[in-house]
RNA sequence: GGGGCUGUAGCUCAGCUGGUUAGAGUGCCGGUCUGUCACACCGGAGGUCGCGGGUUCGAGCCCCGUCAGCCCCGCCA
């Protein structure tokens, strides 16, 4: 018996190979498929490890084994006892990692007898997967496959990958409470009521922040955690209303030290999957990101960056952007190398994208030789064109606006380019930390300055002094992480001094009274004794979609929610009882 | 909250301009078969066309509403 042995099984199915041959084996497994011959039946055994095959003739099985053998239903729970033997040449299947041997049965025991499986765990090839609410309502069959059972094997190993190389760096895995307290700022709270205390509520984390931050104050110096979030928001394919996050932080340090952690661990997590990824990862700004992409989440994998044409376009008189040019409006845009395989049809589309994000439209021009087309074409000479940088072959593709709007719109038409026109990529993985980020955004309802990130982000230091007077222009300590056009995380140097947060708290709009009973715990924390702190959160579900090269969060979570945040395999949420409600002192409005 | 796509056999899908008895592959059931590996071959069963209403001589198909899944916008400090 092997280590793996157990009281059911000698060993796993899928990691039989041609050293075992003559070795008597028991294996525990589902039948994935069977080709019964009549005289002889081949069974596809399954476990996580893989599938074998399983033969079953008349030289080695019983008259009885063989029989039932023939009877046996896909998904079945069964051991058999047998002889691995190695396959003649001829009969080898290559396509399997144990093709090269099969198993000869001489015992049958079914011990999970299945009914037929209502969707389907093995898939013919080029068989479509079963619509993903099935999947989702029959997820103890899902989550057979094979494909599935990679991913969740994988997001084990980064898992404990990401323990290692913390723990490694001296950080102290410490939990914190699921029962908290709401919020008053961010996503909507996930609320549980109190049975004791009627009419108060605990609230699920949307991150453990505050906690964390207590145990700097506490002096654990490095924290982390496989932390579980909740936020009561719309989904999309890549958020959930759950979810995980490798949360850190530490003390005595400053922003290098935790883009240092972090680079550490992200490294650490691509070489788990097989990726050897090299640090520092490249900075940029937030407004150099915004600048030169549109976004603060740049794909970095393709060299294609926007630039500002105002000043070479302004002399050419062109009517589409004079009309719009007024005070803080710029013309910028795309120069897109082989832009001219672009078709007249996938232009009009990329115009029509950039009109449905509020943009004036899109201009564009197109080189080839001496001829000169497109929408502004009449307006460009070859050589205006070459001082943008558009050449041969090349299509320049422009928008003009204020920031706020051109940003948006040319990030949307720089993805949509790279999508169609499919260049080679500069590298498979471009990661790169964005910093620098504003204190504060405008409110896109009044204008009036609101927080873009939670407030126990340090203002950055030299700019403490236009929190007051020139709030728009106060950058933070808060740097996120990309990755090829994923935000897998962000963080921030925190405030440490009581005063300053109490002001950002004023900020909010709270009142100090506010403050106080909301935040008191945090800022006599703050008041007695903070060492210097900050820290950071990696999105791990998306980490390991990403590693797995899944669509969907949902392919890497277990037992994922709907994007109408439904659990189908269980049927949650589900209506409380009235006794349970009488407990919770609730009254349900209908 | 808004927009889009999808919903037909257990599963994946087809179903023309509204027209007679709604099809295919696979799975399932029965049978033949000793080297298959998506076994092959023969036969069979299997349908609330998501649900409700409407238009029409007639609706899987058109209209209205609704439910569910997915994608997008808003939202996600």
């Amino acid at each position: 018996m092997t280590p793996k042995g157990t009281a059911w099984r000698t060993h796993r199915c899928g990691e039989l190979r041609a050293a075992h041959a003559r070795q008597r084996v028991r294996l525990g497994g589902w039948v994935h498929r069977r080709r019964d011959l009549g005289g002889l039946v081949f069974v596809d055994l399954r476990d996580r490890a893989g599938l074998v095959q399983v033969a079953f003739g008349p030289g080695w099985s019983p008259p009885d084994v063989l029989a039932r053998a023939g009877g046996l239903g896909s998904e079945t729970v069964v051991v058999v006892e047998g002889e691995v033997v190695a396959r003649p040449p001829d009969m080898r299947n290559s396509e399997l990692a144990t093709g090269d041997v099969e198993v000869h049965a001489a015992q049958l025991e079914i011990l999970g007898p299945a009914v037929t499986p209502a969707i389907p765990v093995a898939r013919a090839k080029g068989e479509d997967l079963a619509a993903e609410e099935l999947r989702l309502k029959y997820r103890h069959l899902d989550l057979r496959r094979p494909e599935m059972q990679a991913n969740l094997m994988l997001r084990h190993r980064l898992l404990q990958r990401a323990r290692e190389t913390l723990s490694d760096l001296e950080f102290l895995e410490i939990e914190t409470p699921i029962l908290t307290k709401p919020t008053p700022e961010g996503a909507r709270d996930y609320l549980v009521p109190s049975r004791l205390h009627a009419g108060e509520f605990y609230a699920l984390p949307q991150s453990p922040q505050i906690y964390k931050q207590l145990l700097m104050v506490c002096g654990f110096d490095r924290y982390f955690q496989i932390a579980r979030c909740f936020r009561d928001e719309d989904l999309r394919y890549d958020r959930q209303p759950e979810f995980t996050q490798i949360d850190l932080e530490a003390s005595f340090v400053g922003q290098e030290d935790v883009l240092g952690f972090v680079e550490a661990v992200l490294v650490a997590l691509w070489e788990e999957a097989g990726h050897v990824i090299g640090r520092p990862f490249p900075r940029l700004t937030h407004r150099e990101a915004m600048e030169r992409y549109g976004t603060d989440k740049p794909d970095q994998r393709y060299d294609l960056a926007i630039a500002d044409w105002t000043a070479q376009v302004r002399p050419l008189g062109v009517p589409f952007f004079q009309s719009v040019m007024k005070d803080g409006s710029r013309v910028r845009g795309l120069a897109v190398k082989g832009g001219g395989a672009l078709s007249r049809k996938d232009v009009d589309q990329l115009a029509e994208a950039a009109k449905q994000l509020g943009g004036a439209g899109l201009a564009w021009v197109k080189r080839q030789g001496e001829q000169i087309s497109g929408s502004v074409g009449k307006h460009f000479t070859a050589e205006t064109l070459g001082r943008l940088g558009v050449g041969d072959g090349d299509a320049a593709l422009m928008t003009v606006g204020p920031d706020r709007v051109t940003s948006p719109v040319l990030d949307k038409v720089r993805q949509e380019v790279i999508r169609r026109l499919a260049p080679r990529p500069a590298t498979a993985h471009a990661f790169c930390w964005v910093v620098e980020f504003p204190l504060f955004e405008p409110d896109p309802a009044t204008g009036r300055p609101v927080f873009a990130h939670h407030p126990f982000t340090s203002p950055h230091p030299e700019d403490v002094a236009k929190l007051e007077g020139d709030p728009l222009a106060c950058r933070a300590l808060h740097y996120d992480a990309v990755y090829n056009g994923h935000e897998l995380g962000s963080g921030s140097i925190r405030i440490t001094d009581p005063a300053v947060q109490r002001r950002v708290f004023a900020h909010l709009g709270l009142t100090p009274a506010e403050a106080e009973a909301r935040f008191g715990f945090l800022l006599a924390a703050l008041a007695a004794g903070a060492p210097p702190h900050g820290g950071f959160a990696i999105g791990f579900d998306r980490v390991t979609m990403l590693l797995a090269g899944a669509a969907s969060l949902r392919d890497v979570i277990a037992f994922p929610k709907t994007t109408a945040a439904r659990a189908l395999f269980e049927g949650a949420p589900a209506p409380a009882g009235p006794a349970d409600l009488a407990t919770l002192h609730i009254e349900v409005k209908r």
